[in-house]
DNA sequence: ATACCTGTTTCCCG
DNA sequence: CCGGGAAACAGGTA
């Protein structure tokens, strides 16, 4: 269930692993997630070093270990991370296994859409370094979401919320969530978003981006009582705030939920 | 059986 | 060249 804060969280997980000895690294070589490195050169370059820390950005991971060696991870859609026992057997769809002393970090991904990087050097690697501006960052500013509405007049504000370039950690149930919220309809096209929507809308993607991180983000689980997210996937399911039905329907390439009552093509 | 799915990339069209 | 949309990737679940 991988989108900003539940990346966030998952980075925390192996984070009882910092500080210790790599003893062992299984690979499950099949798996998709290594189609851009060579595996190999992963069990390598990871065995007998240390986890010295770790990162997210957006849905994206990053583990540095010692002697200059880096391990991005993307979660994908299916991807989840674990901090297991040290007598943890590999379960079918485990791609990664890091065993330590007292736990085994396990990267699983059934649909196997996540991907692993790879990086040797002193410095950070390029492919970090580079990853557009975050919703979280001091400098993330409504001029991005403003040139965006004008870039795209044509697509539906649902499809671009989730363009990683703009809304970078932005995922399917954070969209409708703050679409829901800013009363905005997610096939109104960007073009016709009125300027004091736009400054709403902005208000609204910090709110459930900083609002994410620091319930899912900490402690794992769901976000808030009263969001949309405990309702979106109900048959039946009611608007929290209007108690109307909510209404489910492809939009911008994804299943999207709104409340017809509330949200407007104005 | 059928139709889903918290994601990204690639391909095709205008 | 760009913007936009659909398909593809793959396995589990309802």
């Amino acid at each position: 269930m991988p989108e900003l804060a539940e990346v966030a969280f998952a980075c925390t997980l192996w984070n009882r692993g910092l500080k210790k000895v790599i003893l062992a690294v299984e690979v499950r070589q099949s798996s998709r997630v290594f189609r851009e490195i060579n595996h190999v050169q992963l069990v390598e370059s990871l065995l007998k070093t240390k986890l010295t820390s770790s990162a997210t950005k957006g849905k994206q991971m990053l583990f540095r270990f010692s002697g200059g060696n880096w391990l991005g991870l993307h979660l994908g859609m299916t991807g989840s991370l674990a901090a297991e026992k040290s007598s943890y057997l590999a379960q079918k769809h485990d791609a990664l296994i890091i065993r330590q002393a007292k736990q085994a970090l396990v990267f699983r991904d059934p649909r196997q859409f996540g991907k692993i990087r790879l990086h040797q050097g002193k410095d950070i690697p390029s492919w970090w370094s580079e990853l557009p501006i975050g919703m979280l960052d001091e400098k993330y500013e409504i001029k991005i979401l403003k040139d965006a509405v004008i870039r795209h007049k044509k697509r539906p504000i649902k499809a671009l919320l989730l363009d990683q370039r703009y809304f970078h950690g932005m995922g399917n149930w954070m969209a409708d969530e703050v679409l829901w919220r800013a009363k905005i309809h997610p096939g109104l096209r960007c073009g016709k978003i009125s300027a004091p929507k736009v400054k709403v809308l902005f208000k609204q993607i910090l709110f459930v981006a900083r609002g994410a991180m620091q319930s899912v983000g900490r402690h794992g689980g769901d976000p808030p009582k009263g969001w949309l997210f405990h309702v979106r996937w109900k048959d039946g399911g009611k608007c929290p705030q209007s108690g109307k039905d909510l209404r489910r329907e492809k939009i911008g390439g994804r299943t999207s939920c709104w409340c017809p009552n509330m949200q407007n093509l104005n």
